[in-house]
DNA sequence: TTATCGTATAAGTAAATGCTTATATCCTTA
DNA sequence: TAAGGATATAAGCATTTACTTATACGATAA
């Protein structure tokens, strides 16, 4: 069933922010903490976890903690998520990323 | 060639506003008038024609003046429009706007 | 020319947005 | 229990946004 004009918009507007959107692209490729997020821009933390913040209240993304870290990652049960597939799977990869996160020896792993 | 995130942000930001994305998915069936535009929304003219501004300024939809009438349609040249089209695609038709719009015999046409 | 209709622009405003710094909370570990 | 690291929340602030009303502009027609 289509979504009405009036939810699609929401998701746009909330898709429509730069830094936002860059996260979401991440997180489809695996789930990150809050500090490596906080690592791959140029931002504060409190500045970050405000961005997850919106993008959980909707359902876009979840939150997992696990001892001290906080990881968030894409909900593929979300609603609107084919819809938001559409939408990135048309946008470069941000792997690199991740990867150069990894040489800098950076990437939290907590198991 | 896939756009960087930043553009792709900055059309998601612009698309992001419900009544910018209807009038959008309105001048995918065809072309309107401002006047008929002003009947489809609750608000005033200017705040019709601001919309209508921003959305030419990225170049997602054209200006044709015929006569006293201003018609807008949607630019299928714009460098972005295959994006866009496929956020479309999944927008519920907005075309019985349109024929309640001639039904009240306010369809505007000048030829 | 003047009146009128359709549209755009200007100016003002209330509310929303995206950041900042400071502080609180939660968890782990010595 | 106390300290410290990771994250969230609070409060403040500058900017942007989406509207409004008033007015200017452009085209048509008497």
């Amino acid at each position: 069933m289509k979504s009405t004009i009036e939810e699609v918009a929401l998701v746009l507007k909330l898709l429509g922010d730069k830094t936002r959107l860059k996260m979401v692209k991440i997180l489809e490729s695996r789930e990150c903490c809050v500090c490596e997020l906080v690592h791959l821009f140029d931002m504060s933390q409190p500045a970050i976890s405000q961005h997850l913040r919106k993008l959980r209240d909707v359902g876009l993304i979840f939150e997992s903690r696990r001892g001290q870290w906080v990881y968030y990652g894409l909900n593929r049960q979300y609603e609107n998520f084919p819809f938001v597939c559409t939408l990135l799977n048309q946008l470069p990869s941000q792997e690199g990323l991740l990867e150069s996160l990894e040489k800098q020896g950076l990437r939290v792993l907590c198991d």
